[in-house]
Formats: C-alpha cells, structure tokens, sequence
DNA sequence: CACAAAGTGTAGCCTTGGCTACAATTTGTA
DNA sequence: TACAAATTGTAGCCAAGGCTACACTTTGTG
C-alpha cells in the first residue's frame, strides 16, 4: 500500500494545505468582491484575530502563495492564483453535487467547505457526472 | 447567522473533535480484531510513532474518552464507546454512499476517513437514502 | 493640519500533534 | 532464572494555528 493511499497519510497531508487552499481561495473571492483584500477581511471571513492571518498570510508568503509588502494589501502570485481557482472550482462542485442530491444550499455550503479537501480527483469526477445528469433537471 | 453555521467555525470544531473520534474508533475496531488495543497497535494504524500516541491517549483519558493505567491496554470508557460507536456508523454510512456513487472502493476507504467529520446529519440523512434506493441494487 | 479611528505589526503565551533519543518496564524464551 | 526483545514512558524539540496586550501606521475627517 502507498504511503498516498494509507487513509490517516492522506488525511494528514490534507490538513497540511488545508490552510493555503482556504486562503488563496478567499483572498480571491475578495479581490473579486472588494478591489483589494486586507488583513480585517480575512480575519472576518475566517473568524479569526487579525494576528493569526497576518502569521498566515506570511507563512503562505514564504510559501510563494501570497505576495504582500507591509502594511499593503494581499495580493495572489501565479502560483497562488492557479490554487485559488482549482481550489473554487473543487468547491463549486462539491457545493452543486450536494444541492444536486437534495441537501439544503446552507448546509451544503458549510458542508463543503469542509469536505472539499478530502475529496479525491475520482470521487470529484462522479461528483460532477452527478450534476450533469441530474442536476440540472 | 449563528457560530455553528458559520462555514470555518463550523470546520474548525470539527478538527477538533477529529482526533477523539479517529482514536476511539481505532480503538474499538483493534480491541474487536485483537482482544486488546495497545499503545503500537494505534502507532501502525496511524503511521505515527507510538510518542505521539502516548500524549494523545493521555489527552482523551483527560477528555474522559479512554482509560488506561501505566502499561497497561488501551480502555474506551462509556463515553468513548458511544463515540466510537457513532464514529463507525457514520464512517459506514459514507463509505457506502460512495460505493453506491460508483467510486473504487479504496478509493471510497480513502475518501470516507476524511469526509466523515466534515458531513452534517443533514447530509449524511440523504446519503443514507441514497443507498437505501440505489446502492443494493 | 491635527487628531481619532481603523488597520497592522510585534511580543509572548497556549495547545495540538508531530519527532528523536534515551530510560524504564514487561514479556518471551534460552 | 536471566537476558533479549518488545513495549512504554519521559525529556525536550519543532511547526501550525489560536489568543491578548500593546505599539505603530494609515486613513479619514473636523
């Protein structure tokens, strides 16, 4: 068995870029919403003290995810950008498989919001097989 | 909006309570496969050295989840049992429905360790449902 | 312009969940 | 029984991800 299929690795490795896939995702979305995104919005969206993104946001800074001079805005680097979009796009499906399947669109959100990261590439593409056959009816 | 339903509140209780429930569902799955579930037994269940299994058994015997004297085999309380036993009955749950989706099922075993803690009641109602319509046949 | 408010940074602390190295105990067996 | 092997315990380290308290910048406004 590979150390990539031992569940508990797996999991593991998840929670390791949990926290990147999660940000660059927001940081995008507000981007989007707002022009810019700054410390306060993260640590609204995320409902957290300001003091754990900004470690965060250096952390993924390190990371070649984020780019950010002091006291400026966060802004996404290539790398970053590429994450934050599979990333939304993960979400979106598993968002829409689960409405699909009848769950409640607050439910499913907060459910996928959790279940995105645990989610493997086969299980993702029945998840959108789902949708186009049966969601859209 | 209230704390629960707020997606990454939500996410992080449940990564809380991820590490009792993976623990006391090992537990109780060694101690039916072997008679006793030892400190090594969950240190190769986990791919993890048996330190970490040490501190973490003598957090949930705090939590009142195990109980355990020096040496001596790893314990569920009543608390844990009826945690274990939840735990395992949702993991099923999972695991069918994706089975019934059509995912492999090593695949489905990967995927159901980290979804599990990540799926609402709500969610896990309509997957029950799921394979009670589509899975058996 | 000046000052208050809003936003950030830094120091320092905590818990969880990892680890290695080494000590101690239990268990199995010659 | 005594010794070797297996199992556990303990000390001490690390990173991630939380926090409060306090200092410093930026921004907005009278």
């Amino acid at each position: 068995m590979s150390e990539n299929s031992r569940p508990h690795v797996r999991t593991r490795r998840d929670h390791r870029t949990e926290t990147a896939e999660d940000y660059v995702e927001a940081v995008l979305q507000v981007i989007n919403e707002r022009g810019v995104c700054r410390v306060v919005d993260l640590a609204k969206r995320f409902a957290v003290s300001h003091v754990t993104v900004t470690k965060t946001v250096s952390r993924l800074k390190t990371g070649g995810y984020l780019a950010r001079e002091l006291y400026g805005p966060i802004e996404l680097t290539r790398k970053g950008r590429r994450m934050a979009e599979a990333s939304m796009e993960r979400h979106r499906i598993v968002y829409e498989f689960l409405v699909a399947l009848g769950i409640t669109s607050s439910t499913a959100e907060v459910d996928a919001e959790g279940m995105e990261h645990h989610v493997s590439e086969e299980t993702l593409a029945k998840f959108k097989e789902f949708v186009a056959a049966r969601g859209g009816k």
